[in-house]
DNA sequence: AAAGTAAACTACACGGTGTAGTATATTCTC
DNA sequence: GAGAATATACTACACCGTGTAGTTTACTTT
């Protein structure tokens, strides 16, 4: 976990080893069942060098949870293309959500945090209205696509949604739920193409 | 919370009654912040009768689980009709589907569930595996009208799971998730009616 | 280069709290 | 009057957060 550049001080360091051994046993094992003493240990460092740097250990999960949120955002963006078929263009965007959400460490982190959702329903309705408050960036590809007359879409922001939905439906949210086995490449295209023709067949202007 | 038929003895009313303090404590709080003293003193019942009744606090919630799962199981049913429109029927199929996943007690039981599902997985395996084992009701469903030609559908198993995919994904997955608020009426009539459309669109016959 | 210094780190002990599960002596219920 | 329920107190344990005495690090002064 000593993955510390050698210009940064010593307290610097430390603090980094700490929030990467937090995350790492959060990770493992979930907020409530990580003690105080686990982290330091992981980290090598002190227990009071833990305290000194974060107050609480419900200040430490926030670091996390915030570190998290604000890696998540800055994961997607999508230009809409006028020259490009609307279904490679879709299928783009459905490879691109769905390599991300599948990622283990991504639904061991979802997972941790909202399990602890209500315990810190404060502090996370911050970082979540700010993480969510941006527009969707398959809302703005929608409007671009209707603009282009190539869609006909009455409210984006819910065909968004759905489009949404048919990725993780079967793909993100049972694994978060804990009752589903890891989906294969195969699975997972039979997925996107599925969901890029019921978007289009629904949405599509020419048919 | 004293609901105790009279014909049954004092220890099996007892027994009713701590059953269904614990569903109530573990609604509330989750499993993890429910004390076997709150339940006790909930059900109106001493600690050691709700130990004579059940081994563990651990045992207790298998038996909340499985009493959870059990109802779950029970719930719905379809039949084709050929005479009736498939968009009609699909509606029905959706709105029984969306009652039943958008009732408080049903999330937050989920909830409550999955949040332990990593520290009991063993016993929930054989519970999850004995309820999910028999078919999906909407893939026979599926399969009905495909034999009856009116759906083009090349595997009914990931069409049943897109379109329920589509029902939840912005109804109930959101609402475990803890990050949604409560949606309306409105809200579900506009999911259930895009979602028919969008399944007829794609593997409807006539057109 | 050696000495000095402030800030950070370490090891360790301890108070306080919450809670699963047990023990015991007493009272109800049928 | 026997089997069950009750009240109450107890054990065992895990863990957060704090205080302290002494050491290390990194930078400054001489």
């Amino acid at each position: 976990m000593n993955m510390a550049q050698s210009k940064l001080t010593l307290s610097q360091r430390k603090r980094l080893d700490i929030l990467a051994a937090a995350r790492s046993e959060y990770l493992e094992a979930g907020f409530r069942d990580t003690s105080m003493d686990r982290i330091a240990e992981r980290a090598q460092v002190s227990k009071r060098t833990v305290y000194n740097h974060f107050p609480s250990k419900e200040a430490l999960f926030k670091a996390i949870a915030t570190q998290f949120m604000v890696d998540l955002r800055q994961a997607i963006s999508v230009a809409y293309d006028p020259a490009k078929p609307l279904e490679d263009q879709l299928t783009e965007i459905a490879r691109r959500e769905v390599e991300q959400v599948t990622q283990p460490d991504h639904i061991g982190m979802f997972r941790v945090f909202f399990t602890e959702v209500s315990n810190f329903s404060d502090a996370f309705d911050d970082i979540i209205e700010e993480t969510y408050r941006g527009e969707d960036p398959l809302e703005n590809w929608i409007d671009a696509a209707v603009a282009d007359g190539r869609l006909s879409v009455e409210d984006s922001a819910l065909a968004a949604a759905m489009f949404n939905s048919l990725l993780k439906g079967a793909l993100f949210w049972p694994q978060i739920a804990g009752y589903a086995k890891k989906r294969s490449k195969r699975e997972k295209e039979a997925v996107i193409s599925e969901a890029v023709h019921m978007f289009l067949a629904h949405y599509g202007r020419q048919r």
